[in-house]
DNA sequence: CTAGCCGGTTTCTGATGGAAACCAGATAGC
DNA sequence: GCTATCTGGTTTCCATCAGAAACCGGCTAG
């Protein structure tokens, strides 16, 4: 996830602005932001909110993810203090993935998130359509680079 | 931004799942959480929120984001119902982008989670310390495995 | 005539995501 | 013994994507 070839000077460094804000700088709000507002990191989180999970019923739970990217989310949340990794020595090995209240207390404002998407979908889906049927039949074919600057 | 491949079978079709839910499918709902939980998309929405903006505006306080995905986000926004895009016949042609009220419902949801970001940013930065000590110096010796098991 | 601002689009390249194969340890089946 | 399977990953390969920088077109200021 996220690494950054960032040739990021510290954000005190500047003199035009010393916000500890998220938008302007290379602040570590921002890098923080840069990780949470992930497609993954909301859907791990809020599915490993109901309980502890283990790795392939994650990867069942959220279809559509892969190993790779599983295992490097779980790693990041991992390091960041989101979630906790615990393997037991068991038969095939189990591991065990929770939220710590770090974590907890992320997820807590994740979920409103998911809510809203579920909530607004069909909002969202007549915007689109309205949208293309604005542009889109306006000259007959736009290919896919589609300028439509005259 | 996503635009997919997806090699999606309507999320229908499946029996033993029916939930408009996000983490199972390639529902509505998954693909709308993809795209709103984006970086970019978080920071145009909650600066935007502020008031109408122009696009070298957003340019200058988002630092970091290029023109190209700037325009690529904005363009998605304005295609899901989230911003308005007005140009007027200025001097050098002025763009305006502004929330709709769709777009200020999403926002207020996401502010929460730009002023959790802010509010925890140190706890998260212990955490990766702590992290990067367990490992790090982890190399031969330790086998790693288990720290514990029940 | 050159220079510059605005809002983009295009080009090139390095990072990234996904599919699938492979790994290692252990149990189960034949 | 040999193969198959389950576990949780890592590695490989490839296509896409994000970012940097250059370019574009309209118009104005010097």
């Amino acid at each position: 996830m996220g690494l950054h070839p960032a040739p990021t000077p510290p954000c005190g460094g500047d003199a035009s602005v010393h916000l500890p804000d998220p938008f302007d700088a290379r602040c570590p709000t921002r890098l923080l932001l840069d990780r949470i507002a992930d497609k993954w990191t909301v859907l791990l989180l809020v599915v490993i909110m109901e309980g502890p999970v283990r790795f392939n019923a994650l990867k069942r739970r959220i279809r559509g993810i892969s190993q790779k990217v599983l295992s490097q989310t779980l790693k990041s949340l991992e390091r960041d203090g989101f979630v906790t990794r615990r393997a037991f020595a068991t038969v095939p090995v189990t591991v065990e993935y929770a939220l710590t209240p770090l974590g907890r207390s992320l997820a807590d404002t994740l979920g409103p998130l998911a809510q809203w998407a579920t909530a607004h979908v069909a909002e969202i889906e007549a915007a689109q359509m309205a949208f293309d049927r604005r542009t889109a039949p306006d000259h007959a074919a736009e290919a896919p680079g589609m300028r439509r600057t005259a």
